[in-house]
RNA sequence: GCGGGAGUAGUUCAACGGUUAGAACGACGGGUUGUGGUCCCGUAGACGAGGGUUCGAUUCCCUUCUCUCGCCCCA
């Protein structure tokens, strides 16, 4: 009976080859959500029960969360996301802090329920959020960031969508056809699987709810044909204006009234990305505006958007669409010594590693071929030959094990030729 | 929580109610001692676990565990 070497249900292990893909999907998102100005910031991988117990909805809560009593009774949660934590942080400086406030994190988030595809029990996720501005001019930059975010990974503005719409304008609707809460949170559930299902099916679920009167809201094409006199509201001017503005600067979104979103803490704005691919069905990624949370931390509410993108959807979607480039080991050179020349080496290891060369060191004393194998196998681009005759020479036979050919190249030759690409 | 599919070497797969369960790739070693990803030879390595049916189970049945896809719910 041994321990079992598969990582915890729902959790995978990060190999070098694996986590090179989320350094590199990391670095894209750090480097574009800087661009627009986000400082990042990060918050403990626990909580107080409590802050969550507060918002989120029943279902996380109550089956997804992880949580444990502490050894001193207190009641805990491992996060399974970021915004209550972010919201917590603000409110705990809500005075001294300077808005807008722009924050993005990437944490990783842990929730209890059965996986499959694009959903584990632990996933990371790019958390943005901008703080302090009440006006579309919020939501537009979130979206648009959002956007380019893709583009910058290499995605093309036809292979996915930006489907937006308003929770206000379907609190009007609720208001328009005279929803109880209780009848409206069944609407929204069957409008949040609107996109999985034909429009007979949802027209079906819609019909056995009771909620025909809400047909036409969900089957209008464009915000002008929604029922009136929702077609006239200020929530769907704002909508279409923030969507024209969208398109004017290249980003793919569109109005669609099925977009929900599963949290109760949005308060406007909210939009989904999704796949046009179908293997990945289901939404990307999305976010909206939650004015309300910060509110709850006991101090002036600050109006807020933003969103969260999971790693696990967006790999499945770079994937999909081949937009994975080949990623190089960290390791730039394995140097390859042959016969007793280790002491002898030292010298020439150590002032390529000071000069920022990533090399690592093969002493073994099994057959050359055998080590090349092995150089070749570990990722590494290039093999480092040093044996007697190089160290005597001063030149050091640098092999590309990609294309197979070999220079002899001094020190100063070879720092300056991985100075280049660092 | 509910359903479908699958569990055989490290990996991808095969076979079979009956002697030693095969292959490919991978690993390790060798092919006379300083050049791999092409070749040749050799070595090691597996029926997820438990129970039942049977003279006999890796094979059939049940349970369980794990993986996977979907539902619920949701990011």
């Amino acid at each position: 009976m041994s321990l079992p070497t598969q990582p915890y249900k729902g959790t995978r292990d990060f190999y070098p080859e694996d986590k090179r893909i989320q350094k590199y999907m990391f670095a894209k998102l750090r480097q574009v959500v800087e661009s627009f100005g986000y400082q990042e910031y990060d918050a403990p991988l626990l909580e107080p029960f409590e802050v969550y117990a507060a918002k989120s909805g029943d279902e996380l809560v109550n089956e997804q969360l992880y949580s444990f009593e502490d050894r001193g009774g207190r009641k805990v949660a491992i996060r399974p996301e970021m915004t209550p934590s972010v919201s917590r942080m603000v409110a705990g400086r809500r005075q001294e802090l300077a808005y807008p406030l722009r924050l993005y994190s990437i944490p990783n988030l842990w929730r209890y329920e059965r996986p499959q595809r694009g959903r584990l029990r632990e996933h990371w996720q790019l958390n943005v959020d901008l703080f302090g501005i009440d006006d579309i001019s919020a939501d537009e930059e979130i979206i648009q960031m959002a956007d380019s975010i893709l583009k910058a990974l290499g995605a093309d503005s036809h292979e996915y969508v930006i489907k937006v719409n308003s929770r206000k304008l379907l609190k009007r609707l609720d208001e328009h056809i005279n929803l109880s809460q209780d009848k409206a949170r069944q609407l929204y559930r069957i409008a949040d699987k609107k996109n999985k299902m034909t429009d007979e099916q949802f027209k079906q679920e819609i019909f056995e709810a009771g909620l025909d009167a809400s047909v036409d809201f969900f089957f209008a094409a464009t915000i002008d044909k929604l029922p009136a006199p929702l077609n006239e509201s200020e929530e769907a001017e704002n909508l279409e204006g923030l969507i024209a503005r969208l398109n004017k600067v290249g980003v793919n979104a569109v109005f669609d009234p099925g977009i929900v979103r599963g949290f109760d803490y949005y308060t406007d704005i909210i939009f989904e990305v999704y796949d046009f691919e179908g293997a990945n069905n289901r939404s990307m990624f999305g976010g909206g505006r939650y004015d309300g949370l910060v509110g709850l931390f006991g101090v002036e509410p600050v109006p807020t958007v933003g969103f969260g993108m999971g790693d696990v959807t967006l790999q499945n979607f770079l994937v999909t669409h081949k937009l994975l480039p080949e990623l190089p080991s960290e390791t730039d050179v394995t140097a390859i010594l042959i016969g007793d020349v280790y002491d002898q080496a030292q010298g020439a290891l150590s002032g390529l590693r000071e000069s920022g060369v990533n090399i690592a060191v093969d002493a073994s004393d099994r057959k050359l071929d055998s080590k090349i194998k092995h150089a070749v196998k570990s990722g590494t681009r290039y093999a480092l030959f040093i044996g007697e005759s190089e160290l005597s020479s001063g030149k050091l036979k640098l092999r590309d094990l990609t294309k197979g050919h070999e220079d002899e190249l001094g020190l100063k030759e070879i720092i300056n030729k991985f100075a280049k690409h660092p």
